[in-house]
DNA sequence: TTGTAGGCGTTATCAA
DNA sequence: TTGATAACGCCTACAA
């Protein structure tokens, strides 16, 4: 029969007492600083292993002006991109001993609540995704002012902040350019509805595309919806009723173009057969889908996000610091040789 | 151009000069409590805001037993499953109140690290992935003997300590039946391999319905690999290589059932054409591929974790507390009526 | 209803 | 190399 007591941990007093070292030895044991025997060291550190002894990390971060703890800040996980960022983030943050806090939400009272309890002494600085800044730019300007650390994710640099960004241009028009190679001129675009969803490297390469090769850019090509696959689906419930649908269709992301793919299957069509289709991030699923995609490194952009954040806290005076993760498009079976028209006619009936 | 400060954050006694009031009134106002003239109060927490004071969290866990938060240790997220799970106990964590400390490990050392630090006065409890528990059954029956808080999740109960799974056999011996009534008498089996990866509701559903159609199990149709979508795809590889593939494969979870149909794919053959398939989790890949699966709903298993955790900590004497989930069999495209030996014959070659 | 003061478990600064 | 002691910022009796 299990007994449960109330938990009540050993502390410092009952390890001094335990030792007979004092308080001042034990924690310079194990901050292995330096300045004490190796003997006493190794003594006291049997010792609190076997009474259970373990630094209180709330009465340490009291003390200590380095929490080593960084708050992560992610509108969900839905989107594997965030989940994979996640993992890379902590394998690197755990690399050089440090922690994540994970805080999940949209919901801008309660993001900005959470940002608020950390950096009340929990946490080094800030991780988040950019959109937080959109939401309340004068919170973060106020929250630089007073010297903390943060540096924001995705989407174009924010002047004045520490910034994580990929550099997606370059490969966005090497895709178009491969997909007109291919023989497609009508190439859609699609992406997550907000305000600057116009000004990305990836619409901006799709436009600059077509200007390029002085194809006109047709609006009813370009479609701007909602977050996730949800997106992608509905943008194609949208194409599929065009006179002419599209033969190929670029996505902002992965999950759009996942969500596309079901879409685009529903209708009993084929890919790359009916239509092309191609995705950002390369996600696990676009792999398994055998998506063509733009790669993007996480392990990379976490090293920086580190770099970044550490070299902030070493010297708050330095300026804004930007780096910018350079992406790479990877082919793979969803393009190919656009539909004649035939074969779209006799799918749709 | 920016200024960058050390971060210095108001204290109650800045606050205390500020408002001219005592700490252990300001104290009384921001955890709300009686005996507070309602005036006092809103002047305090006003005049907070004003200079951006926040309780220290560190400080307060010193002094506080309930922290508040819950330490989560999951494997990885790579599995959409997981990272599912971790946004569903998000949204219950935050509405009752608490926070969620989320560690991300399957290596024994780091966990149990984090685990004891998490333990030294910064959780309230932990949830965990069973696998943790087989790792190391001394530690955690040391952890619970202290009287710490602790639920398991997945698979089989174990003795004496508290635990949330799902009733998967029903449905998937559910799921048996459907394939055997559309006409499949070759069903394979791909699960995780495991000690104990024979004794799970999955398998053990499996195994029974063959005894009781008295069909022979054949062990060139059961397939225990590794992880994740892997060990799906490798498993295809092996079923591929026999003299007479499977017609239907069910997957102990949907990120091998991706992996399969992957493999599948790969091979040239079509689902549900060639061969079935079904999961186990409903995770969002599995409906964006019209994969027959087995629903499990993370809002009820969190609210289930929740449940046990706190009634543990508000009587630590209460026996163990099982939850079991009940799963519902969600029927989609992937399955559908046997190929005729013709068909692999011609897509092999 | 409010103020006062002791203590929570550490780390850092002194002396010894 | 070690020990004593003063913070750290907060909560909570107890006193006013």
């Amino acid at each position: 029969m299990p007994t449960f007591k109330r938990p009540k941990r050993a502390t410092i007093l009952d390890l001094a007492a335990f030792t007979g070292v004092s308080r001042g030895t034990i924690s310079r044991a194990f901050n292995n600083q330096a300045g004490i025997n190796p003997q006493t060291r190794d003594k006291i550190l049997k010792a609190a292993r076997k009474i259970g002894y373990q630094p209180h990390n709330g009465a340490r971060m009291m003390k200590l002006s380095r929490k080593g703890r960084w708050g992560l800040l992610l509108p969900h996980l839905r989107n594997p991109y965030y989940s994979e960022l996640v993992e890379a983030l902590n394998r690197v943050a755990r690399s050089r001993h440090t922690t994540l806090l994970l805080g999940l939400s949209l919901e801008e009272n309660e993001s900005l609540a959470m940002i608020e309890q950390w950096t009340a002494g929990e946490t080094d600085g800030l991780i988040m995704d950019q959109s937080y800044y959109r939401q309340n730019p004068a919170f973060f300007d106020q929250l630089r002012e007073q010297g903390q650390p943060m540096v924001f994710l995705h989407g174009k640099p924010i002047p004045g902040f520490d910034f994580v960004g990929y550099e997606l241009y370059g490969s966005f028009f090497r895709n178009m350019k491969t997909l007109a190679a291919l023989g497609h001129r009508r190439i859609a675009y699609v992406g997550q509805a907000f305000e600057g969803c116009r000004s990305t490297g990836r619409y901006t390469a799709y436009s600059a595309f077509h200007v390029q090769n002085k194809w006109p850019l047709q609006e009813e090509l370009v479609f701007f919806g909602e977050d996730g696959h949800v997106g992608g689906l509905k943008a194609w419930g949208h194409f599929v009723t065009l006179p002419e649908p599209p033969t190929a269709v670029v996505c902002g992301d992965d999950i759009i173009a996942c969500g596309l793919i079901q879409g685009i299957r529903s209708h009993g069509m084929e890919i790359p057969g009916h239509v092309s289709v191609s995705g950002v991030d390369d996600i696990a699923e676009a792999e398994r889908l055998g998506l063509t995609t733009i790669h993007t490194d996480r392990d990379e952009t976490s090293r920086a996000i580190m770099d970044i954040l550490e070299r902030r806290i070493a010297d708050p005076t330095l300026p804004p610091q930007v780096s910018i993760i350079t992406s790479s498009l990877i082919l793979r079976d969803s393009e190919g040789a656009p539909r004649t028209e035939a074969l779209i006619r006799g799918a749709r009936d």
